[in-house]
DNA sequence: CGCAAAAATGACACCGATGTCATAAATTGC
DNA sequence: GCAATTTATGACATCGGTGTCATTTTTGCG
């Protein structure tokens, strides 16, 4: 690979004139500098960027830790993709401001994460993200100082800046526009309950129940998703919640779940018990997974989980801190938003549930 | 950032002598030894690979291009995943070899691809990578003699090494499959007939008919996707081909999808159109889309494409060109294995098409 | 025309590792 | 007990750029 110096032979003149018709550092001598660019070109020259790190500190190159593909290790994995998506943002963003990406994964093993780091280091990248599956918490290993850090969808307990969705701002606004539509007997089959995203995400739907003066009854609030990953069981347990919310006295007239694939699996369920989406039930997810929200028939009604956004805002922030600025102590809460698609059926405001409509179907027909 | 110069000059030994212990190149006495360790865990010394590479010309570094998320720069999008399961199996197996992976996209810009590759030239990548978003050709930008480059899910005509799926093997395999359990009328609505994949997997869908003395039978194949990503066309399209076969005189007893996407809107479908997925129609996808194939219900009967295998098979490649093998001349073509799930009965031989298992329905009834 | 200021260019050291070769210290053999 | 090895360590140059400062050339202008 051709050198600064063979460039300098070629062209008759000293490396740091290449040098300064390559940074226009200095003012160059048009004769000289079209000398310097024909021989760049002619030999293919490319400036070592590990060179010039040397001197100057500054590799171009930001560091990112993912925890993706974890749990099945030796099969195609749905799990960690989310979260890929914002590794494309930061990317994206990073690129633009002239900066590299390292990636590095853990395979789910967290006690990975210290070599990662050592080997970013190594690199000697100008700053690091983390990057979580889910919204949850993370125990980093501790690293030294200085060391420009960034979390993107987890936190952690020693304030490390971070980027999280706003699962409470994102459930209330769609149950808001639920209610919006007429409905107002709404249940809620949540994700597991000792994620965070569910405790924020409740918090959200009673905010919306609150805000239109309707009653919480946790009676129609039923986790319908463990983390194991047994689709059987899960299958199962999903049955039974839609099983108990139906037979309700008072059964609700749209329900939202937990997230998109929870939702599409609804609509299976609710389809071999009868109910049509979103004739009989209206039906919501979360997340706006494309790949079911818009496959899905009918489309399906949704709320983005903003991983778009937040990739960018990490990028950003990262950059900042890069730059030597001030960090915000605070979590930074991105939201997505309202998905309006087929699943959603609007209510006149005297339906207040579903034996309301058989009703109204018996009466029309 | 300590250099090794203080640890030198913390443990009063000579940098080489500090570079011994680090990289164990000759023997270092244990006292020695045990000052310099001392110095190194003191000041959280950790070497510079910017520096090491100036030396060996080795940089550790492997460069992947990806054009993932093209068409809708603004929104979180679907089209583009699936490679990104390669990229994570690529990035695996190269940090399981001591390099470490820098990915950039061109956001679908293809013409974007010659500036990406002189960003890793100037990072001194040992070798790069390009990952198509689906099994297609590609145009690469010239670039030098020697370039070590191994396409993954993409051909070129210049003849660059590069790992394929196997869509005729797959798709045969799981028609196959379907025969084996007794179909012998299947239909296939495919992807769009502008694509590689297509005219490969009804290759293949011809190669497992003519094995098994079926006759093919032109009706009942038919493009059911565009690539436009108007779900509304979409689903039209696909009611229309889904109208065109059940009404031909000889329905199928099973349909392959052109993949899972298609599959799970086709759920949709037949069950409005009164069809039971599987008790009165077998259902296939393709690609093993587990986060549909799983979560659909009842789940999905599938082929996968094997893009952890090819990821894997591609960093293989490229490790081998690294170290200066050759590279194999013919594209490396990867298969998948057939996930049998619930879309899809046995039929008995004597039911050749959907009439016949209607009239089976009302006999028992 | 002559001199100061500006522009153009080069010499040299340095960034942080490691390869080469030399030298000092410890060990072995007779 | 002394030469011959072997082991342990250091001095120095080098990789490919760039910062600093010096030097040469050009330009501007009275």
């Amino acid at each position: 690979m051709a050198t600064i110096y063979d460039v300098a032979k070629a062209a008759n003149v000293s490396p740091k004139t290449v040098s300064r018709v390559i940074n226009g550092d200095a003012p160059v001598g048009k004769k000289t500098r079209d000398k310097v660019e024909a021989a760049i070109a002619s030999l293919g020259y490319v400036p070592s960027l590990a060179a010039r790190t040397m001197r100057s500190n500054r590799s171009g190159l930001v560091g990112l830790i993912t925890g993706a593909i974890s749990l099945a290790p030796d099969s195609s994995e749905f799990g960690g993709l989310p979260d890929l998506i914002i590794v494309q943002r930061v990317q994206r963003v990073l690129e633009d401001n002239g900066m590299s990406l390292l990636i590095s994964d853990t395979g789910g093993k967290q006690e990975r994460v210290a070599d990662l780091m050592r080997t970013f280091t190594e690199h000697r990248v100008e700053g690091m993200l983390y990057v979580g599956d889910y919204h949850k918490r993370v125990d980093l290993p501790p690293f030294p100082d200085g060391t420009k850090l960034v979390l993107a969808n987890c936190y952690d307990d020693a304030g490390t800046p971070c980027v999280l969705p706003h699962d409470r701002l994102c459930q209330k606004m769609l149950v808001e526009a639920l209610i919006a539509k007429g409905h107002r007997r709404i249940a809620y089959l949540s994700l597991s309950n000792d994620i965070d995203a569910t405790r924020l995400r409740t918090e959200g739907y009673r905010d919306a129940l609150e805000a239109a003066g309707i009653a919480f009854d946790p009676g129609i609030v039923i986790p319908a998703d463990t983390r194991m990953s047994d689709p059987q069981a899960e299958v199962q347990l999903l049955w039974d919640a839609i099983e108990r919310i139906m037979a309700d006295d008072h059964p609700p007239t749209a329900i939202c779940f937990g997230n998109d694939r929870i939702a599409l699996r609804a609509y299976g369920i609710l389809r071999s018990r009868g109910l049509r989406v979103p004739d009989d039930i209206s039906v919501a997810g979360f997340d706006n997974h494309r790949l079911i929200a818009e496959t899905l028939y009918p489309q399906l009604t949704t709320v983005e989980l903003p991983y778009a956004a937040m990739g960018v805002r990490a990028a950003h922030m990262l950059l900042s801190l890069i730059k030597g600025e001030e960090a915000p102590s605070e979590p930074q809460l991105v939201s997505g938003p309202v998905c309006w698609r087929d699943s959603v059926l609007p209510r006149p405001a005297s339906v207040t549930n579903i034996n309301d409509i058989a009703s109204l179907g018996r009466k029309s027909s």
